[in-house]
DNA sequence: ATCATTCTTACAAACGTTTGCAGAAACTGT
DNA sequence: ACAGTTTCTGCAAACGTTTGTAAGAATGAT
């Protein structure tokens, strides 16, 4: 089936040695025009591929990059991986994926398992502890996407300045009281959330109360939402866009009405969220630029380039606040303004 | 770094050959179980992991399998690819991941330029034509998923079939005539589902208006709405859940009510789907399990076994219709046994 | 004790590339 | 015409495995 046609077959009928064959590809500026045309002629007649098998075994590159994801079903992750992929393929990387089911254990052992044929590799919000973490990277060149150990390479989402973004949004339409609705404890990006909301509560004098934690899904937005309105409210910022979907569910499921009655506000920017009614107010989350961005750092690590700038290994790429339906000024009465800006609502009751 | 940890480094430690380590791994039945133990000490104790590179340079294996697909953005292929990994992990293969966004040109491109490191290749929802899949199937084990060509290996989910447990039911709820939203012309699963559509329309008496093309997006369910209600039909099925879910919002906006007014089918059933209110009713699309039987059937033609069979390379993979809060009788008149089905509707006015 | 048989292991040749080294050819300036 | 450069090409040795062949050791049958 596949006729395996070798730089020899094609020495051979561009009757020229092996070495030049291959020069003719990977140093095309030493081989005199006449020839190289020739051997490039033989090439095409013939359909050769370079074996990078072959290749890798003696350059020790193998133009591969791994990518290591929790769990491809959440939205989030494929959009991280066609940056990837993008960006790698304008590199000449190919990209080998895997899924780790979330589990610790497994994504250090999918590591291993990589390690030779891959030059370095992608971790996304890595799961593992940093004891894990330390002994991979001393036997692989890593970058790590939002997830922070030591000066590891990285490409830190600016998920802080999202918050604060969210915050000042909130306290410039009025409100003084918000609701967080916590994710997952250990999650790098659940402390940095919560840190610059903090942060941004002090600053802009908003009131800020801190529920959960909760799992980062619907069904745990639907459960939150309860207990956010107990908590009396004005405004709700969840931990992520599926959590702030199933909070606008049970709400309307509720009789309260969004954004009149309750503000909220998740974080991603998932697809859906501008095609729910009403359309819901999110930070955007740079997925396939942090992707591109992991890619660069890895391949500037591979030339060396790494420890050039100083170890600024760690990039952290901006995020921003979309400002959609789901939020407006506290309290019943709703101006007119604020009918324009949601053509799609269903609230004209 | 990583400092490469060879055969012959283990064959030293361990006082043996370097044929003797090989087979301690790769047929350890042959070595004498005393040494053998030896041996794996010695790689142990090493950090030995064998250079898969090398190992495929004589084997002609690679161990690895190759993975298209058009779009990773469209949450249909994750979950496909999802399927894909794990079912290789189990038979210890890795996986190779390209998105060709969409481009047909592309996509044969990427699988020519996978072909020398992969044992065979899957692709998804092939967007190449004939003529290109023909060629490429000519130089690499495929098989494809959702696209039927010759007698490639390829699995199939029963589209047709879903179409037809979508007809039944909205005959069942009393459903004379109702449209399909055409997708993508090209696509074989529109193909698929229109056929379905039509057998099951004559064998149940439902008259079926078919409407489009219409990209099979959000956006384009909005369009197709207002001219689905134009052509007066009580249900509306639509190609697949995104265009659905702008018809869902459409109509809203219009003021009709689902399922009061009119009954809507998706495809896909896309976690979006169970989120909606109303809940939408949708045909599941086997994602992973097709994942899953697509590598086995790779798996199967690799180790020869693909003639075995009297040439049965096509595996068909069910659907299944899941009803939920967006189908209902049709006309105006709600009865109460409704009204329990779905609990989360907003329609309560 | 001898021979045939089985086990166990080592040697060395592949696999398809890249690349250091050196020789050949073509220029250059005198 | 000659030595000194430069430009181009070929030879052969790697890279880290697997595997056919064969040699030595151990076993069993005679």
């Amino acid at each position: 089936m596949k006729l395996a046609v070798t730089v020899h077959d094609v020495a051979r009928r561009a009757e020229v040695s092996v070495s030049t064959v291959s020069r003719s590809f990977t140093m095309p500026e030493l081989v005199q025009a006449s020839t190289r045309e020739r051997v490039l002629e033989a090439a095409r007649a013939l359909g050769y591929r370079p074996n990078r098998a072959a290749r890798s075994l003696i350059t020790g590159r193998t133009a591969n990059i791994g990518v290591v994801v929790p769990d491809l079903a959440n939205p989030f992750f494929p959009s991280v991986v066609k940056g990837i992929q993008a960006r790698a393929r304008e590199s000449d990387y190919a990209i080998f994926l895997a899924d780790s089911e979330e589990d610790p254990r497994l994504e250090a052992e999918l590591i291993y398992a990589m390690a030779k044929q891959v030059d370095g590799v992608i971790v996304c919000s890595a799961r593992m502890g940093d004891a894990d973490l330390k002994r991979v990277s001393e036997s692989t060149p890593l970058v790590l996407l939002n997830r922070r150990y030591a000066n590891l390479p990285a490409v830190l989402m600016d998920t802080a300045d999202g918050s604060r973004q969210a915050v000042q949004h909130l306290a410039a339409l009025g409100h003084t009281r918000c609701a967080f609705l916590s994710g997952p404890p250990t999650s790098w990006s659940n402390k940095e959330r919560r840190r610059g909301l903090r942060l941004a509560a002090r600053a802009f004098g908003v009131e800020v109360v801190e529920l959960g934690p909760f799992a980062p899904n619907f069904d745990a937005g639907l459960q939150a939402a309860d207990i956010a309105i107990a908590a009396e409210v004005g405004a709700i910022v969840a931990f992520n866009d599926l959590m702030a979907l199933g909070v606008l569910s049970r709400l309307n499921q509720r009789g309260l009405s969004v954004p009149d009655d309750v503000s909220v506000v998740g974080f991603d920017d998932i697809a859906m969220a501008s095609m729910i009614t009403p359309s819901l107010t999110t930070v955007a989350m740079p997925t396939e630029a942090s992707g591109r961005a992991a890619v660069e750092s890895l391949v500037d690590q591979l030339a060396g380039r790494g420890d050039a700038d100083g170890g600024q290994h760690q990039r952290s790429v901006p995020t921003q606040l979309i400002v959609r339906a789901s939020t407006a000024p506290p309290g019943h009465p709703v101006s007119n303004q604020w009918d324009g800006r949601k053509p799609l609502s269903r609230k004209g009751r």
